[in-house]
DNA sequence: AGATTAGTTTGTTCAAACAACCAACTCACA
DNA sequence: TGTGAGTTGGTTGTTTGAACAAACTAATCT
């Protein structure tokens, strides 16, 4: 209720967003039809355009096409795709995924840098060595405009709070690259981000209030997107719930986690110990898997029962329209996916939210820390944007 | 954003309701405080006020104490607690709940009718009754704003989904009062009313963004306030952790339920099994336990351990700043909460969420309905409105 | 030519802001 | 103890400015 609207310039400068946003999420849009949209009258709109196009975040793609009883044709308004653009990160157990994105979240390019066994000091460079190339070869007029970092561990308040995988040794990446660029600079679990990536790049989820997205790599946890926003908890420390008990069990010991039974490194652990086999890969597991391995069959399915169970669980808890799935391992073996759904419906009762994996897991995570990312960069954190991840442009 | 403010109309209408829920969450308040706390010039909240007073709802109380430095005496504004009141219900096992409110959420009256046994059409007849018997006293301007009533078991859009304790017959509870009284009438989960109410009626909970409310009767369920707002599910069976089963576990069989450790249900379906007793009440497993009972001692065990497991999965779930638990078992046996805070700790690693009892849990729920009712009745369901449940003033 | 639609220009509207005022208080000081 | 300077609460009359409305231009269709 703080941030409510209350007088007519802080009405203004929210109409101008609006504006925006409907150029956001229709483009091509033309004025009259966001004058129709938004119930504002048409020169209401001219005027907010025109501010915005002095701001440079938008512009005229020329003619659109008339109605089919005459009239004028419209002119079609789009985002400025050479305003700026924005650099997202994901900090991978073997690989630290770069992206670059324009404005309007189209990915401008993408690779892979092998980081194993590197330490989070050895990464930086890497890092930078990555800005800089980017930044040499760019023509947008407004340069870098944000940086998001994907973090496998909880975040609060753009600090990493945990990180079971990669040691962060002190290093406050956002106190650095905000010093070096003075732009945003975020911090954002890396299933959190994977949520934001279902709810901002996926059309069909737009209309979507409730969506829990599990995320299950070295570990795994879950992205709650509640009411249509982001629930990241008080602490950070939302969606944690590979860190899950069971009730009602024997208390002798310490209780096992979900975690134990159902993440990536808990799969290969299993097999591992039973065939006393050393450093094993998903890719090891997904061959064993494939040539019919007892072992890996038995390990698998165990895996598979438990995920149904944190599914119908999860379901119980934050009742959602629909549970995602962000596993590479499933990607690479969506056979998995009908045994998950069939032991989900053996067990929930009444209502079966629906199950969806998420494709190409690794662009999930990196374009959901973009979708926020861009948000600071226009100062517009709250607003509903829908980007469309079209293909490069340039 | 379809319901943000865009035109002046739709600005003056959120203002007023700003200037009452000012004097709603601050009364008795003056003016000029008003203007400060809501950046408003101090003139146009005069005039906003003016629309309040002749609409009703507020009324001048009398002027307050001046500054010490000198400076005309303001004039204390406050709710009309004439303007109208509220019936709220609660369809225990035992009892029919009975509450009457006035406009700024005081207790008017209070009162538990036997039900035990009854079928929902013969409860009817009792709660038209009550609504009879109050409205023949009422001396207010506009007598019946609203109705609520909770329901222990699941509701989506006003329309009962679930009832484990009480067959609905295919009664239209929403329909019935709406028919016959022209006002708001509410259905709403006893969790979630819980919920609210600590929200609403707690001022040490002003601050705090999320919050989740255990409520342990019969089942166990919970109410999730979750950045401030309350959740309720796209099907309306959030914080329904009671169906949660445990993951990793032998699937030989129908997986066991939370419910089936820690409900009141199941304690005194344990201790009846093991003593070969029926019909035991909430009261007589209090006196064992008091007696020193050693299945009593042991189910009540085997309870904390589970009440303090659930606590943990759902702070790892939500990752609120504070849990509550709504149980008349716990608030009869206080002694047991340090021992469930006792387990809890030892579980939880690092963030230690606090834990609370709900005192007088039966209000709470009461209250919890009134301060959704009302804000219906005002036309503020998004209001942050803060109750302040005092005594009796008619 | 007449109908229709997109967008601009120009003048109007009205709720909030502002400025000046009145009302009523405190306190210091004679 | 009485007076006036200083302070605060609230009202009244005026100004302001962003959205609106109407009249316009532009460009299409049949």
């Amino acid at each position: 209720m703080s941030s409510a609207i209350r007088n007519r310039m802080q009405l203004h400068q929210q109409n101008i967003q609006s504006v925006l946003a409907e150029v956001f999420n229709h483009q091509p849009i033309s004025r009259i039809e966001i004058s129709r949209n938004l119930a504002l009258n048409k020169s209401t709109v001219s005027a907010l355009y025109r501010d915005l196009k002095e701001a440079g975040y938008v512009e005229e793609l020329g003619e659109g096409d008339a109605s089919n009883v005459g009239g004028r044709k419209p002119v079609l308004l789009a985002i400025n795709r050479r305003y700026g653009y924005t650099m997202n990160f994901d900090f991978g157990y073997r690989h630290l995924h770069v992206m670059q994105n324009n404005l309007s979240g189209d990915v401008l390019s993408y690779k892979q840098i092998n980081v194993l066994g590197l330490t989070i000091k050895q990464i930086l460079p890497l890092i930078d060595v990555e800005l800089d190339k980017v930044a040499a070869k760019d023509k947008t007029s407004h340069g870098l405009l944000g940086i998001s970092f994907a973090i496998h561990g909880t975040v609060l308040d753009n600090q990493v709070t945990y990180s079971p995988f990669l040691d962060m040794e002190q290093v406050d990446l956002a106190d650095y690259y905000t010093q070096k660029f003075q732009v945003p600079v975020l911090l954002e679990n890396e299933a959190n981000a994977a949520a934001v990536y279902e709810r901002d790049f996926n059309k069909e989820n737009d209309r979507l209030d409730n969506m829990v997205t599990i995320s299950i790599h070295r570990g795994i946890g879950a992205g709650l997107i509640i009411n249509q926003n982001l629930h990241r908890g008080t602490h950070g420390e939302a969606g944690e719930i590979g860190r899950s008990i069971p009730v009602g069990g024997d208390w002798s010991g310490t209780p096992r986690k979900v975690e134990d039974f159902c993440s990536e490194d808990a799969i290969i652990n299993q097999i591992q110990t039973q065939k006393g086999a050393e450093n094993m890969t998903r890719d090891d597991v997904v061959r064993l898997f494939n040539e019919g391995d007892e072992v890996t069959k038995s390990a698998l399915n165990l895996f598979v029962k438990s995920v149904a169970a944190i599914i119908y669980n999860a379901a119980n808890n934050f009742d959602p329209d629909v549970v995602f799935l962000n596993s590479p391992l499933l990607e690479e073996l969506p056979e998995l996916e009908p045994q998950i759904e069939s032991f989900y419906a053996q067990t929930a009762p009444t209502i079966l939210v629906p199950i969806k994996l998420t494709k190409n897991s690794h662009y999930a995570t990196l374009l959901g820390g973009c979708a926020l990312v861009t948000r600071q960069a226009l100062g517009m954190e709250e607003a509903k944007l829908n980007f469309d991840a079209q293909t490069s442009v340039l």
